[in-house]
Order: C-alpha cells, then sequence, then structure tokens
DNA sequence: ATCATGTATAGAAACATGTCGATATACCAA
DNA sequence: TTGGTATATCGACATGTTTCTATACATGAT
C-alpha cells in the first residue's frame, strides 16, 4: 500500500529535536496542530513544516475534523524502520518485534 | 562507561547516505580508512569527516595498526539506539532484543 | 634525520535545513 | 456572502551539513 520508507529518509525524520518533540505528542494519541503549537515553543508555520516532513516520510496518520487536523504517529512505521535499521546495522542481533495493537 | 548516545544525536549520525554506506562497510569487520575510501566516490578527508562523527556518537569502535587506522561499527551501541528509539516512538509495539555475540 | 604513506584537521564553497512573518486556503458560523 | 479561526504554503534569512583542496600530524622504512 505505502512504500517502506528508506532508512536515510527514516533517520533524517527522526534526527531534529522539533520533530522528535512533536512525534512525542503524538506518539499515542491524536493531537490538533494548535495544540501541539501550545505545547512547543515554535511558531505554527514551523510546526506545520515538520509535521508536513513526518507526512512524507510516512510517519504520522492525519485526520481533518472540522476546522482541525490532527495527528498521531504511526507506531508501526515506527517500529518497523527501527527493526530495519537494527537488521542492517547489528545484524548480530536479533531484534524480535512484538505488536500489542489492538 | 560511555554515555549513552542521545536519541537526537543518534537519529543524526544515521541520517546521511554516505555515512550509512561507510557503516555498511564496517558493519561486520575491521576496515581501514583507505580501504572505505576506495570503496566509495568521495575524498579521504571526507571519510575522516564521517568517521570522526561516528565516533563523536559512540557508534564505531577504533583501533591503529601501524600506519592505519582500522574501523568497525558498533553494533551494542546501534542496537541500543534502535531498541530506545522504537520504546519511545512505538510503545505499543515490544521489541526484544537479544544478543547473538560471541 | 629524511622520506613516503596513511589519516586527521582546517578553511572555504555549495547546498540543505530550521525558523519566522506574511499570506493563502479550508472550514464553520452567522 | 462575510467574517473568524485553524492549518498550509511561500519567501527570506540564518544556521548547519557535506564536500572539497590544502596542509598538518603520525608512523614506519631507509
Amino acid at each position: 500500500m505505502f512504500e517502506p520508507t528508506n532508512s536515510v529518509t527514516f533517520a533524517k525524520a527522526l534526527a531534529d529535536d522539533t520533530r522528535q518533540k512533536i512525534m512525542s505528542l503524538c506518539c499515542c494519541c491524536w493531537i490538533s496542530v494548535g495544540e501541539i503549537v501550545d505545547a512547543l515553543n515554535v511558531s505554527q508555520p514551523t510546526v506545520s513544516h515538520h509535521l508536513s516532513l513526518l507526512r512524507s516520510a510516512g510517519l504520522v496518520n492525519v485526520r481533518r475534523e472540522g476546522k482541525q487536523v490532527y495527528y498521531s504517529l504511526n507506531q508501526s512505521r515506527m517500529a518497523a524502520g527501527c527493526c530495519s535499521l537494527a537488521e542492517t546495522f547489528a545484524p548480530d542481533h536479533e531484534l524480535t518485534l512484538v505488536s500489542n495493537e489492538r
């Protein structure tokens, strides 16, 4: 359905502090852009920019509800990306992935 | 002994194509700087620069042997970094790490 | 000590990224 | 339709990153 995110793109998406903060905020829930802006000390366009990048990397789910747009982190993609990195760069370690999602 | 690499530093270290190629080359063996240069289409200083960055991130082991300097990827650090990212950003997935190292 | 070889560092240029204010777009309410 | 609010995009600017050439440093051989 979606192409798997390549490992450089994946790493680039994680390679910024503001972005990791945004990812934490939307990791386990749906959160609107405005709520993210309120939680961080950056402008709304900056947040939108980072969300756009995360969208391109396929790392967030998006849902519009009226005027607001809600984002949530795509944990499956995250887990897959981490596993893929580990398989490539730590092949002597075994990483077993168990999904606890409903 | 070493501080754990923080997750932004870790991601930044992986966020470049040349660096990932270098990491692949030294993932499972000791390889000299010259051999890395020969394997890639970049200058020797560029390779040294990337190795320096990987060193700062604690992701490579270094050993000098005569005039040559050998590098190998620190797979434990890699595995730990990947696990840490997964725990933070995919908490609903369970990532079990099994070391197969001798 | 001098020289050749391998690697690291310095400095500069090109390019990419993060941030912002201004503005466009989307949606809802009146 | 008009106005207000939420988000996205645009353009500019500052900062960071990647790469190079030139050069310094380290090692071993002569």
